[in-house]
DNA sequence: ATAGATGGCTAT
DNA sequence: TAGCCATCTATA
């Protein structure tokens, strides 16, 4: 039956779909799915068709569908069902989240597609046949010699890339190959897949232990639409577990299957062990693809040609078909929450794409996240274990060193200040006997607090139990939730000592005082300057492996899925810096960053250290962290999380407003303060209260102010239902370019 | 979200 | 006074 007309939703930030008319040409070619280009404001735009023949309103004039591109939808209807979830969700409209669910290339109504990708390809010009004539030809060439005859032993044909970073032959000694006429050089198309560079290691994935069966077994006998926490402390072996488990989905009941990571570049290891064992049936997605890469693949999985997919975030939203499974790895990594429109959390759309399609879901995590396990508790999800190392490994001895009440002597040197002598001693040890070490450094605190220095007591807000944020102009501390405000304590409300203003350390400044101290050993530097370029990640991870580093240090990307058996020390500089984080996530943050760096540790048959540096040797994330005791952390954060009321206790917003004027900001911030509890009496809407407004942790950004609000909840439909009121019916005013977010489930209020 | 229109301000 | 930038406006 063709279409007289269809509703299409646009990528502009309006909620509802707009009706167009199709004609004849079209018709056969839209249906619910499917990309359009349409006219917008005399304008060309790619929208999604969301409803064949809507009702149309004789009076009025409507606008043609201008083409529909593809042969088919671009949304299965699970997949349109999880997006209008979202949409829904988190108050954002449809048409964006279509956007952000499409590679770049297939939002835009232009035609090009980029250039296909070539690369170069040495082949042989001449057989020499005999050795003779070998001898002759490279008397005076031993290393053209070899090159030629790698060349000839690879079957004559290889790509230079492979020649000059796999296999070692330089680029002189290639064109010298060229030039003689020895070698011809051409170039070829090839299919863009930036990640296939990494060498691909053969499979050899190893027999489940009867632990990894059992887990097997569950997963895969679940029902359609199971969630699945696994709970497997590092080292338990959790990624042979999603490959096995994908062997039975994908491979012999014939689904596809999706693989969310928290950052590819963070964790080629893992994805380089799916790749071993699927191999061309993997299509990785990671956010160093250029968008022709990303379309090649997004094609590649629309076609049905990959049926597994691996990749971050947005690769929940891949184009796949009959999905089996939808697998979470590391699902407490904050990363999986988008920091832009649609603001959508990738673990709970992984949930809502699985039940649409009948699939299951796996969350896998050696520290959960509160709300995951809350859900595994009240059992909306299904809690499975994997308590003990593959093989039987200890987890690491986890050490304290309590740095309260140090005596000047210990704080002489800038040295030791930060490098207490056990883990000085401890460093000196490792790499005299030539094994590695790892040292964390908690992201530089952007903002300063106050400490004591006797007891460690951090000074927090009366109201909301977060950090205070030490303020210059007029010199006080204030609560970046409710906007409490106090004098900068000199003297600790616990115990009366004396307090200190702290604000982190930056990597540089410890590389610099480790370079000056132990001068001998190879030190890595790894944070956000150092792994700017593109697989400048993978290649300090590939130092560490091939034992060039005794030493790496970094912020938290460190911690995450590495598996490097010599690394035998873990030390952690500052264990309170992460603590002081204005955020009611802060400890739990603290603990899973302790618990993940500890892990890296001792993956070996010579066992590990770790060290943990603090004033708070006795809060219970340290103490966790020292005893391997997950339960033992969620049993206090839980109660923490009661009073005053976060997140699982509560459903939480953020609602951040922010303009080039800063009491107009706020005026807004408190426009919609007031909008939000009017709306909450008038309906008289149970157990829904507004905090604040308050300016921002981080109140300027790029010369626009920033206030912020926050909406708890006890009932997640009534916030639902009061978001999209906001988000329809709240005016903000268009003046000084302000902006309003709502940012749902939020992973950090800054 | 975003392009095109508008209006004020600066460098020439 | 042209050109630039911040701001405004509308989207079938």
């Amino acid at each position: 039956m063709p279409r007289a007309a269809v509703s299409v939703a646009l990528p502009v930030p309006l909620h509802g779909t707009y009706t167009y008319r199709v004609d004849e040409q079209h018709a056969e070619r839209v249906e619910p799915g499917s990309r359009v280009v349409v006219p917008v404001r005399g304008r060309r735009v790619v929208g999604v068709v969301t409803a064949g023949d809507p009702v149309l309103d004789p009076g009025r004039e409507y606008r043609v569908v201008l083409e529909a591109p593809d042969d088919s939808p671009s949304f299965t209807p699970a997949l349109m069902a999880t997006c209008r979830w979202i949409a829904e969700y988190y108050a954002t409209p449809l048409g964006l989240v279509f956007r952000a669910a499409l590679p770049a290339l297939l939002t835009g109504p232009g035609k090009a597609s980029p250039a296909p990708r070539t690369r170069r390809v040495a082949s042989l010009a001449t057989p020499l046949a005999t050795l003779v004539e070998r001898d002759t030809v490279f008397k005076r060439a031993p290393k053209q010699r070899v090159a030629w005859e790698l060349l000839e032993s690879l079957g004559g044909r290889v790509p230079i890339e492979h020649l000059e970073h796999q296999l070692g032959v330089s680029s002189s000694v290639i064109t010298a190959l060229a030039r003689r006429g020895l070698v011809t050089i051409e170039r070829e198309v090839t299919m863009r897949d930036a990640f296939a560079r990494r060498p691909r290691k053969p499979s050899v994935e190893l027999q489940p232990t009867p632990a990894q069966q059992s887990t097997i077994d569950a997963l895969t006998s679940g029902a359609p639409g199971t969630v699945f926490l696994l709970h497997g402390v590092t080292g338990s072996g959790k990624t042979l577990v999603y490959i096995e488990t994908l062997r039975r989905i994908v491979m012999e009941q014939g689904r596809s299957a999706i693989v969310l990571v928290p950052e590819i570049a963070l964790t080629p290891q893992t994805v380089d062990r799916f790749r071993a064992a699927f191999g061309n049936q993997v299509a990785v997605l990671h956010s160093a693809l250029s968008d022709g890469e990303r379309l090649d693949a997004w094609r590649a999985i629309h076609s049905g040609e990959r049926r597994i997919v691996v990749g971050a975030r947005s690769a929940v939203f891949a184009p796949l078909t009959n999905v089996g499974a939808i697998i979470v790895d590391e699902e407490h990594e904050a990363s999986y929450k988008q920091g832009e429109t649609p603001r959508y959390h990738a673990r709970d759309v992984a949930v809502m794409r699985a039940r649409a399609e009948g699939a299951i879901t796996v969350l896998g995590s050696a520290t959960p996240s509160l709300e995951s396990w809350a859900n595994a508790q009240r059992g909306a999800y299904h809690l499975l274990n994997l308590p003990d190392r593959v093989g039987g490994g200890a987890l690491p001895r986890v050490q304290v060193v309590d740095l309260r009440g140090r005596k000047p002597a210990d704080l002489a040197s800038p040295f030791r200040r930060v490098f207490s002598e056990p883990l000085e001693t401890a460093l000196h040890e490792t790499i005299a006997r030539g094994e590695q070490a790892i040292l964390l450094l908690n992201r530089r605190g952007f903002s300063a607090f106050v400490q004591c220095g006797e007891c460690g007591d951090i000074a927090a807000c009366p109201n909301c139990s977060i950090s205070l944020t030490v303020h210059r102009a007029p010199e006080r501390m204030t609560c970046h939730y409710c906007g409490h405000s106090e004098p900068i304590r000199v003297a600790c409300i616990k115990c009366g000592g004396a307090t200190v203003r702290e604000r982190g350390l930056g990597t540089q400044q410890v590389e610099r005082l480790l370079l000056d101290h132990l001068p001998s050993a190879r030190v890595a530097r790894m944070d956000v300057d150092t792994t700017s370029a593109r697989w400048a990640h993978a290649d300090i991870l590939d130092r560490v492996a091939r034992r060039e580093v005794d030493i790496l240090l970094g912020t938290q990307m460190i911690a995450k899925g590495l598996d490097f058996p010599n690394v035998t020390l873990v030390g952690v500089i500052d264990a309170d810096v992460g603590m002081s984080l204005p955020d009611f996530r802060a400890a739990e943050r603290s603990f899973q960053l302790m618990a993940q760096v500890a892990g890296r540790a001792g993956r070996g048959p010579k066992g590990g250290h770790v060290y943990i540096q603090t004033r708070l040797p006795d809060h219970h994330a340290v103490r966790a962290a020292v005893e391997h005791d997950f339960r033992a952390f969620v049993r206090q954060e839980m109660l923490d999380r009661e009073f005053p009321p976060y997140p699982p206790t509560v459903r939480l917003a953020n609602i951040v407003f922010s303009a080039t004027d800063e009491p107009e900001t706020a005026a807004t911030a408190e426009r919609g303060a007031s909008f939000l509890k009017g709306l909450i009496e008038g309906r008289k809407v149970e157990g829904i209260h507004v905090i604040g407004p308050a300016p921002c942790p981080i109140d300027r950004i790029k010369n626009r102010f920033r206030w912020h609000l926050l909406i708890r909840s006890v009932n997640s439909g009534r916030l639902t239902r009061v978001l999209g009121y906001l988000a329809t019916h709240f005016d903000p005013e268009s003046r000084f370019d302000m902006r309003l977010v709502i940012d749902r489930d939020p992973v950090t209020l800054l």
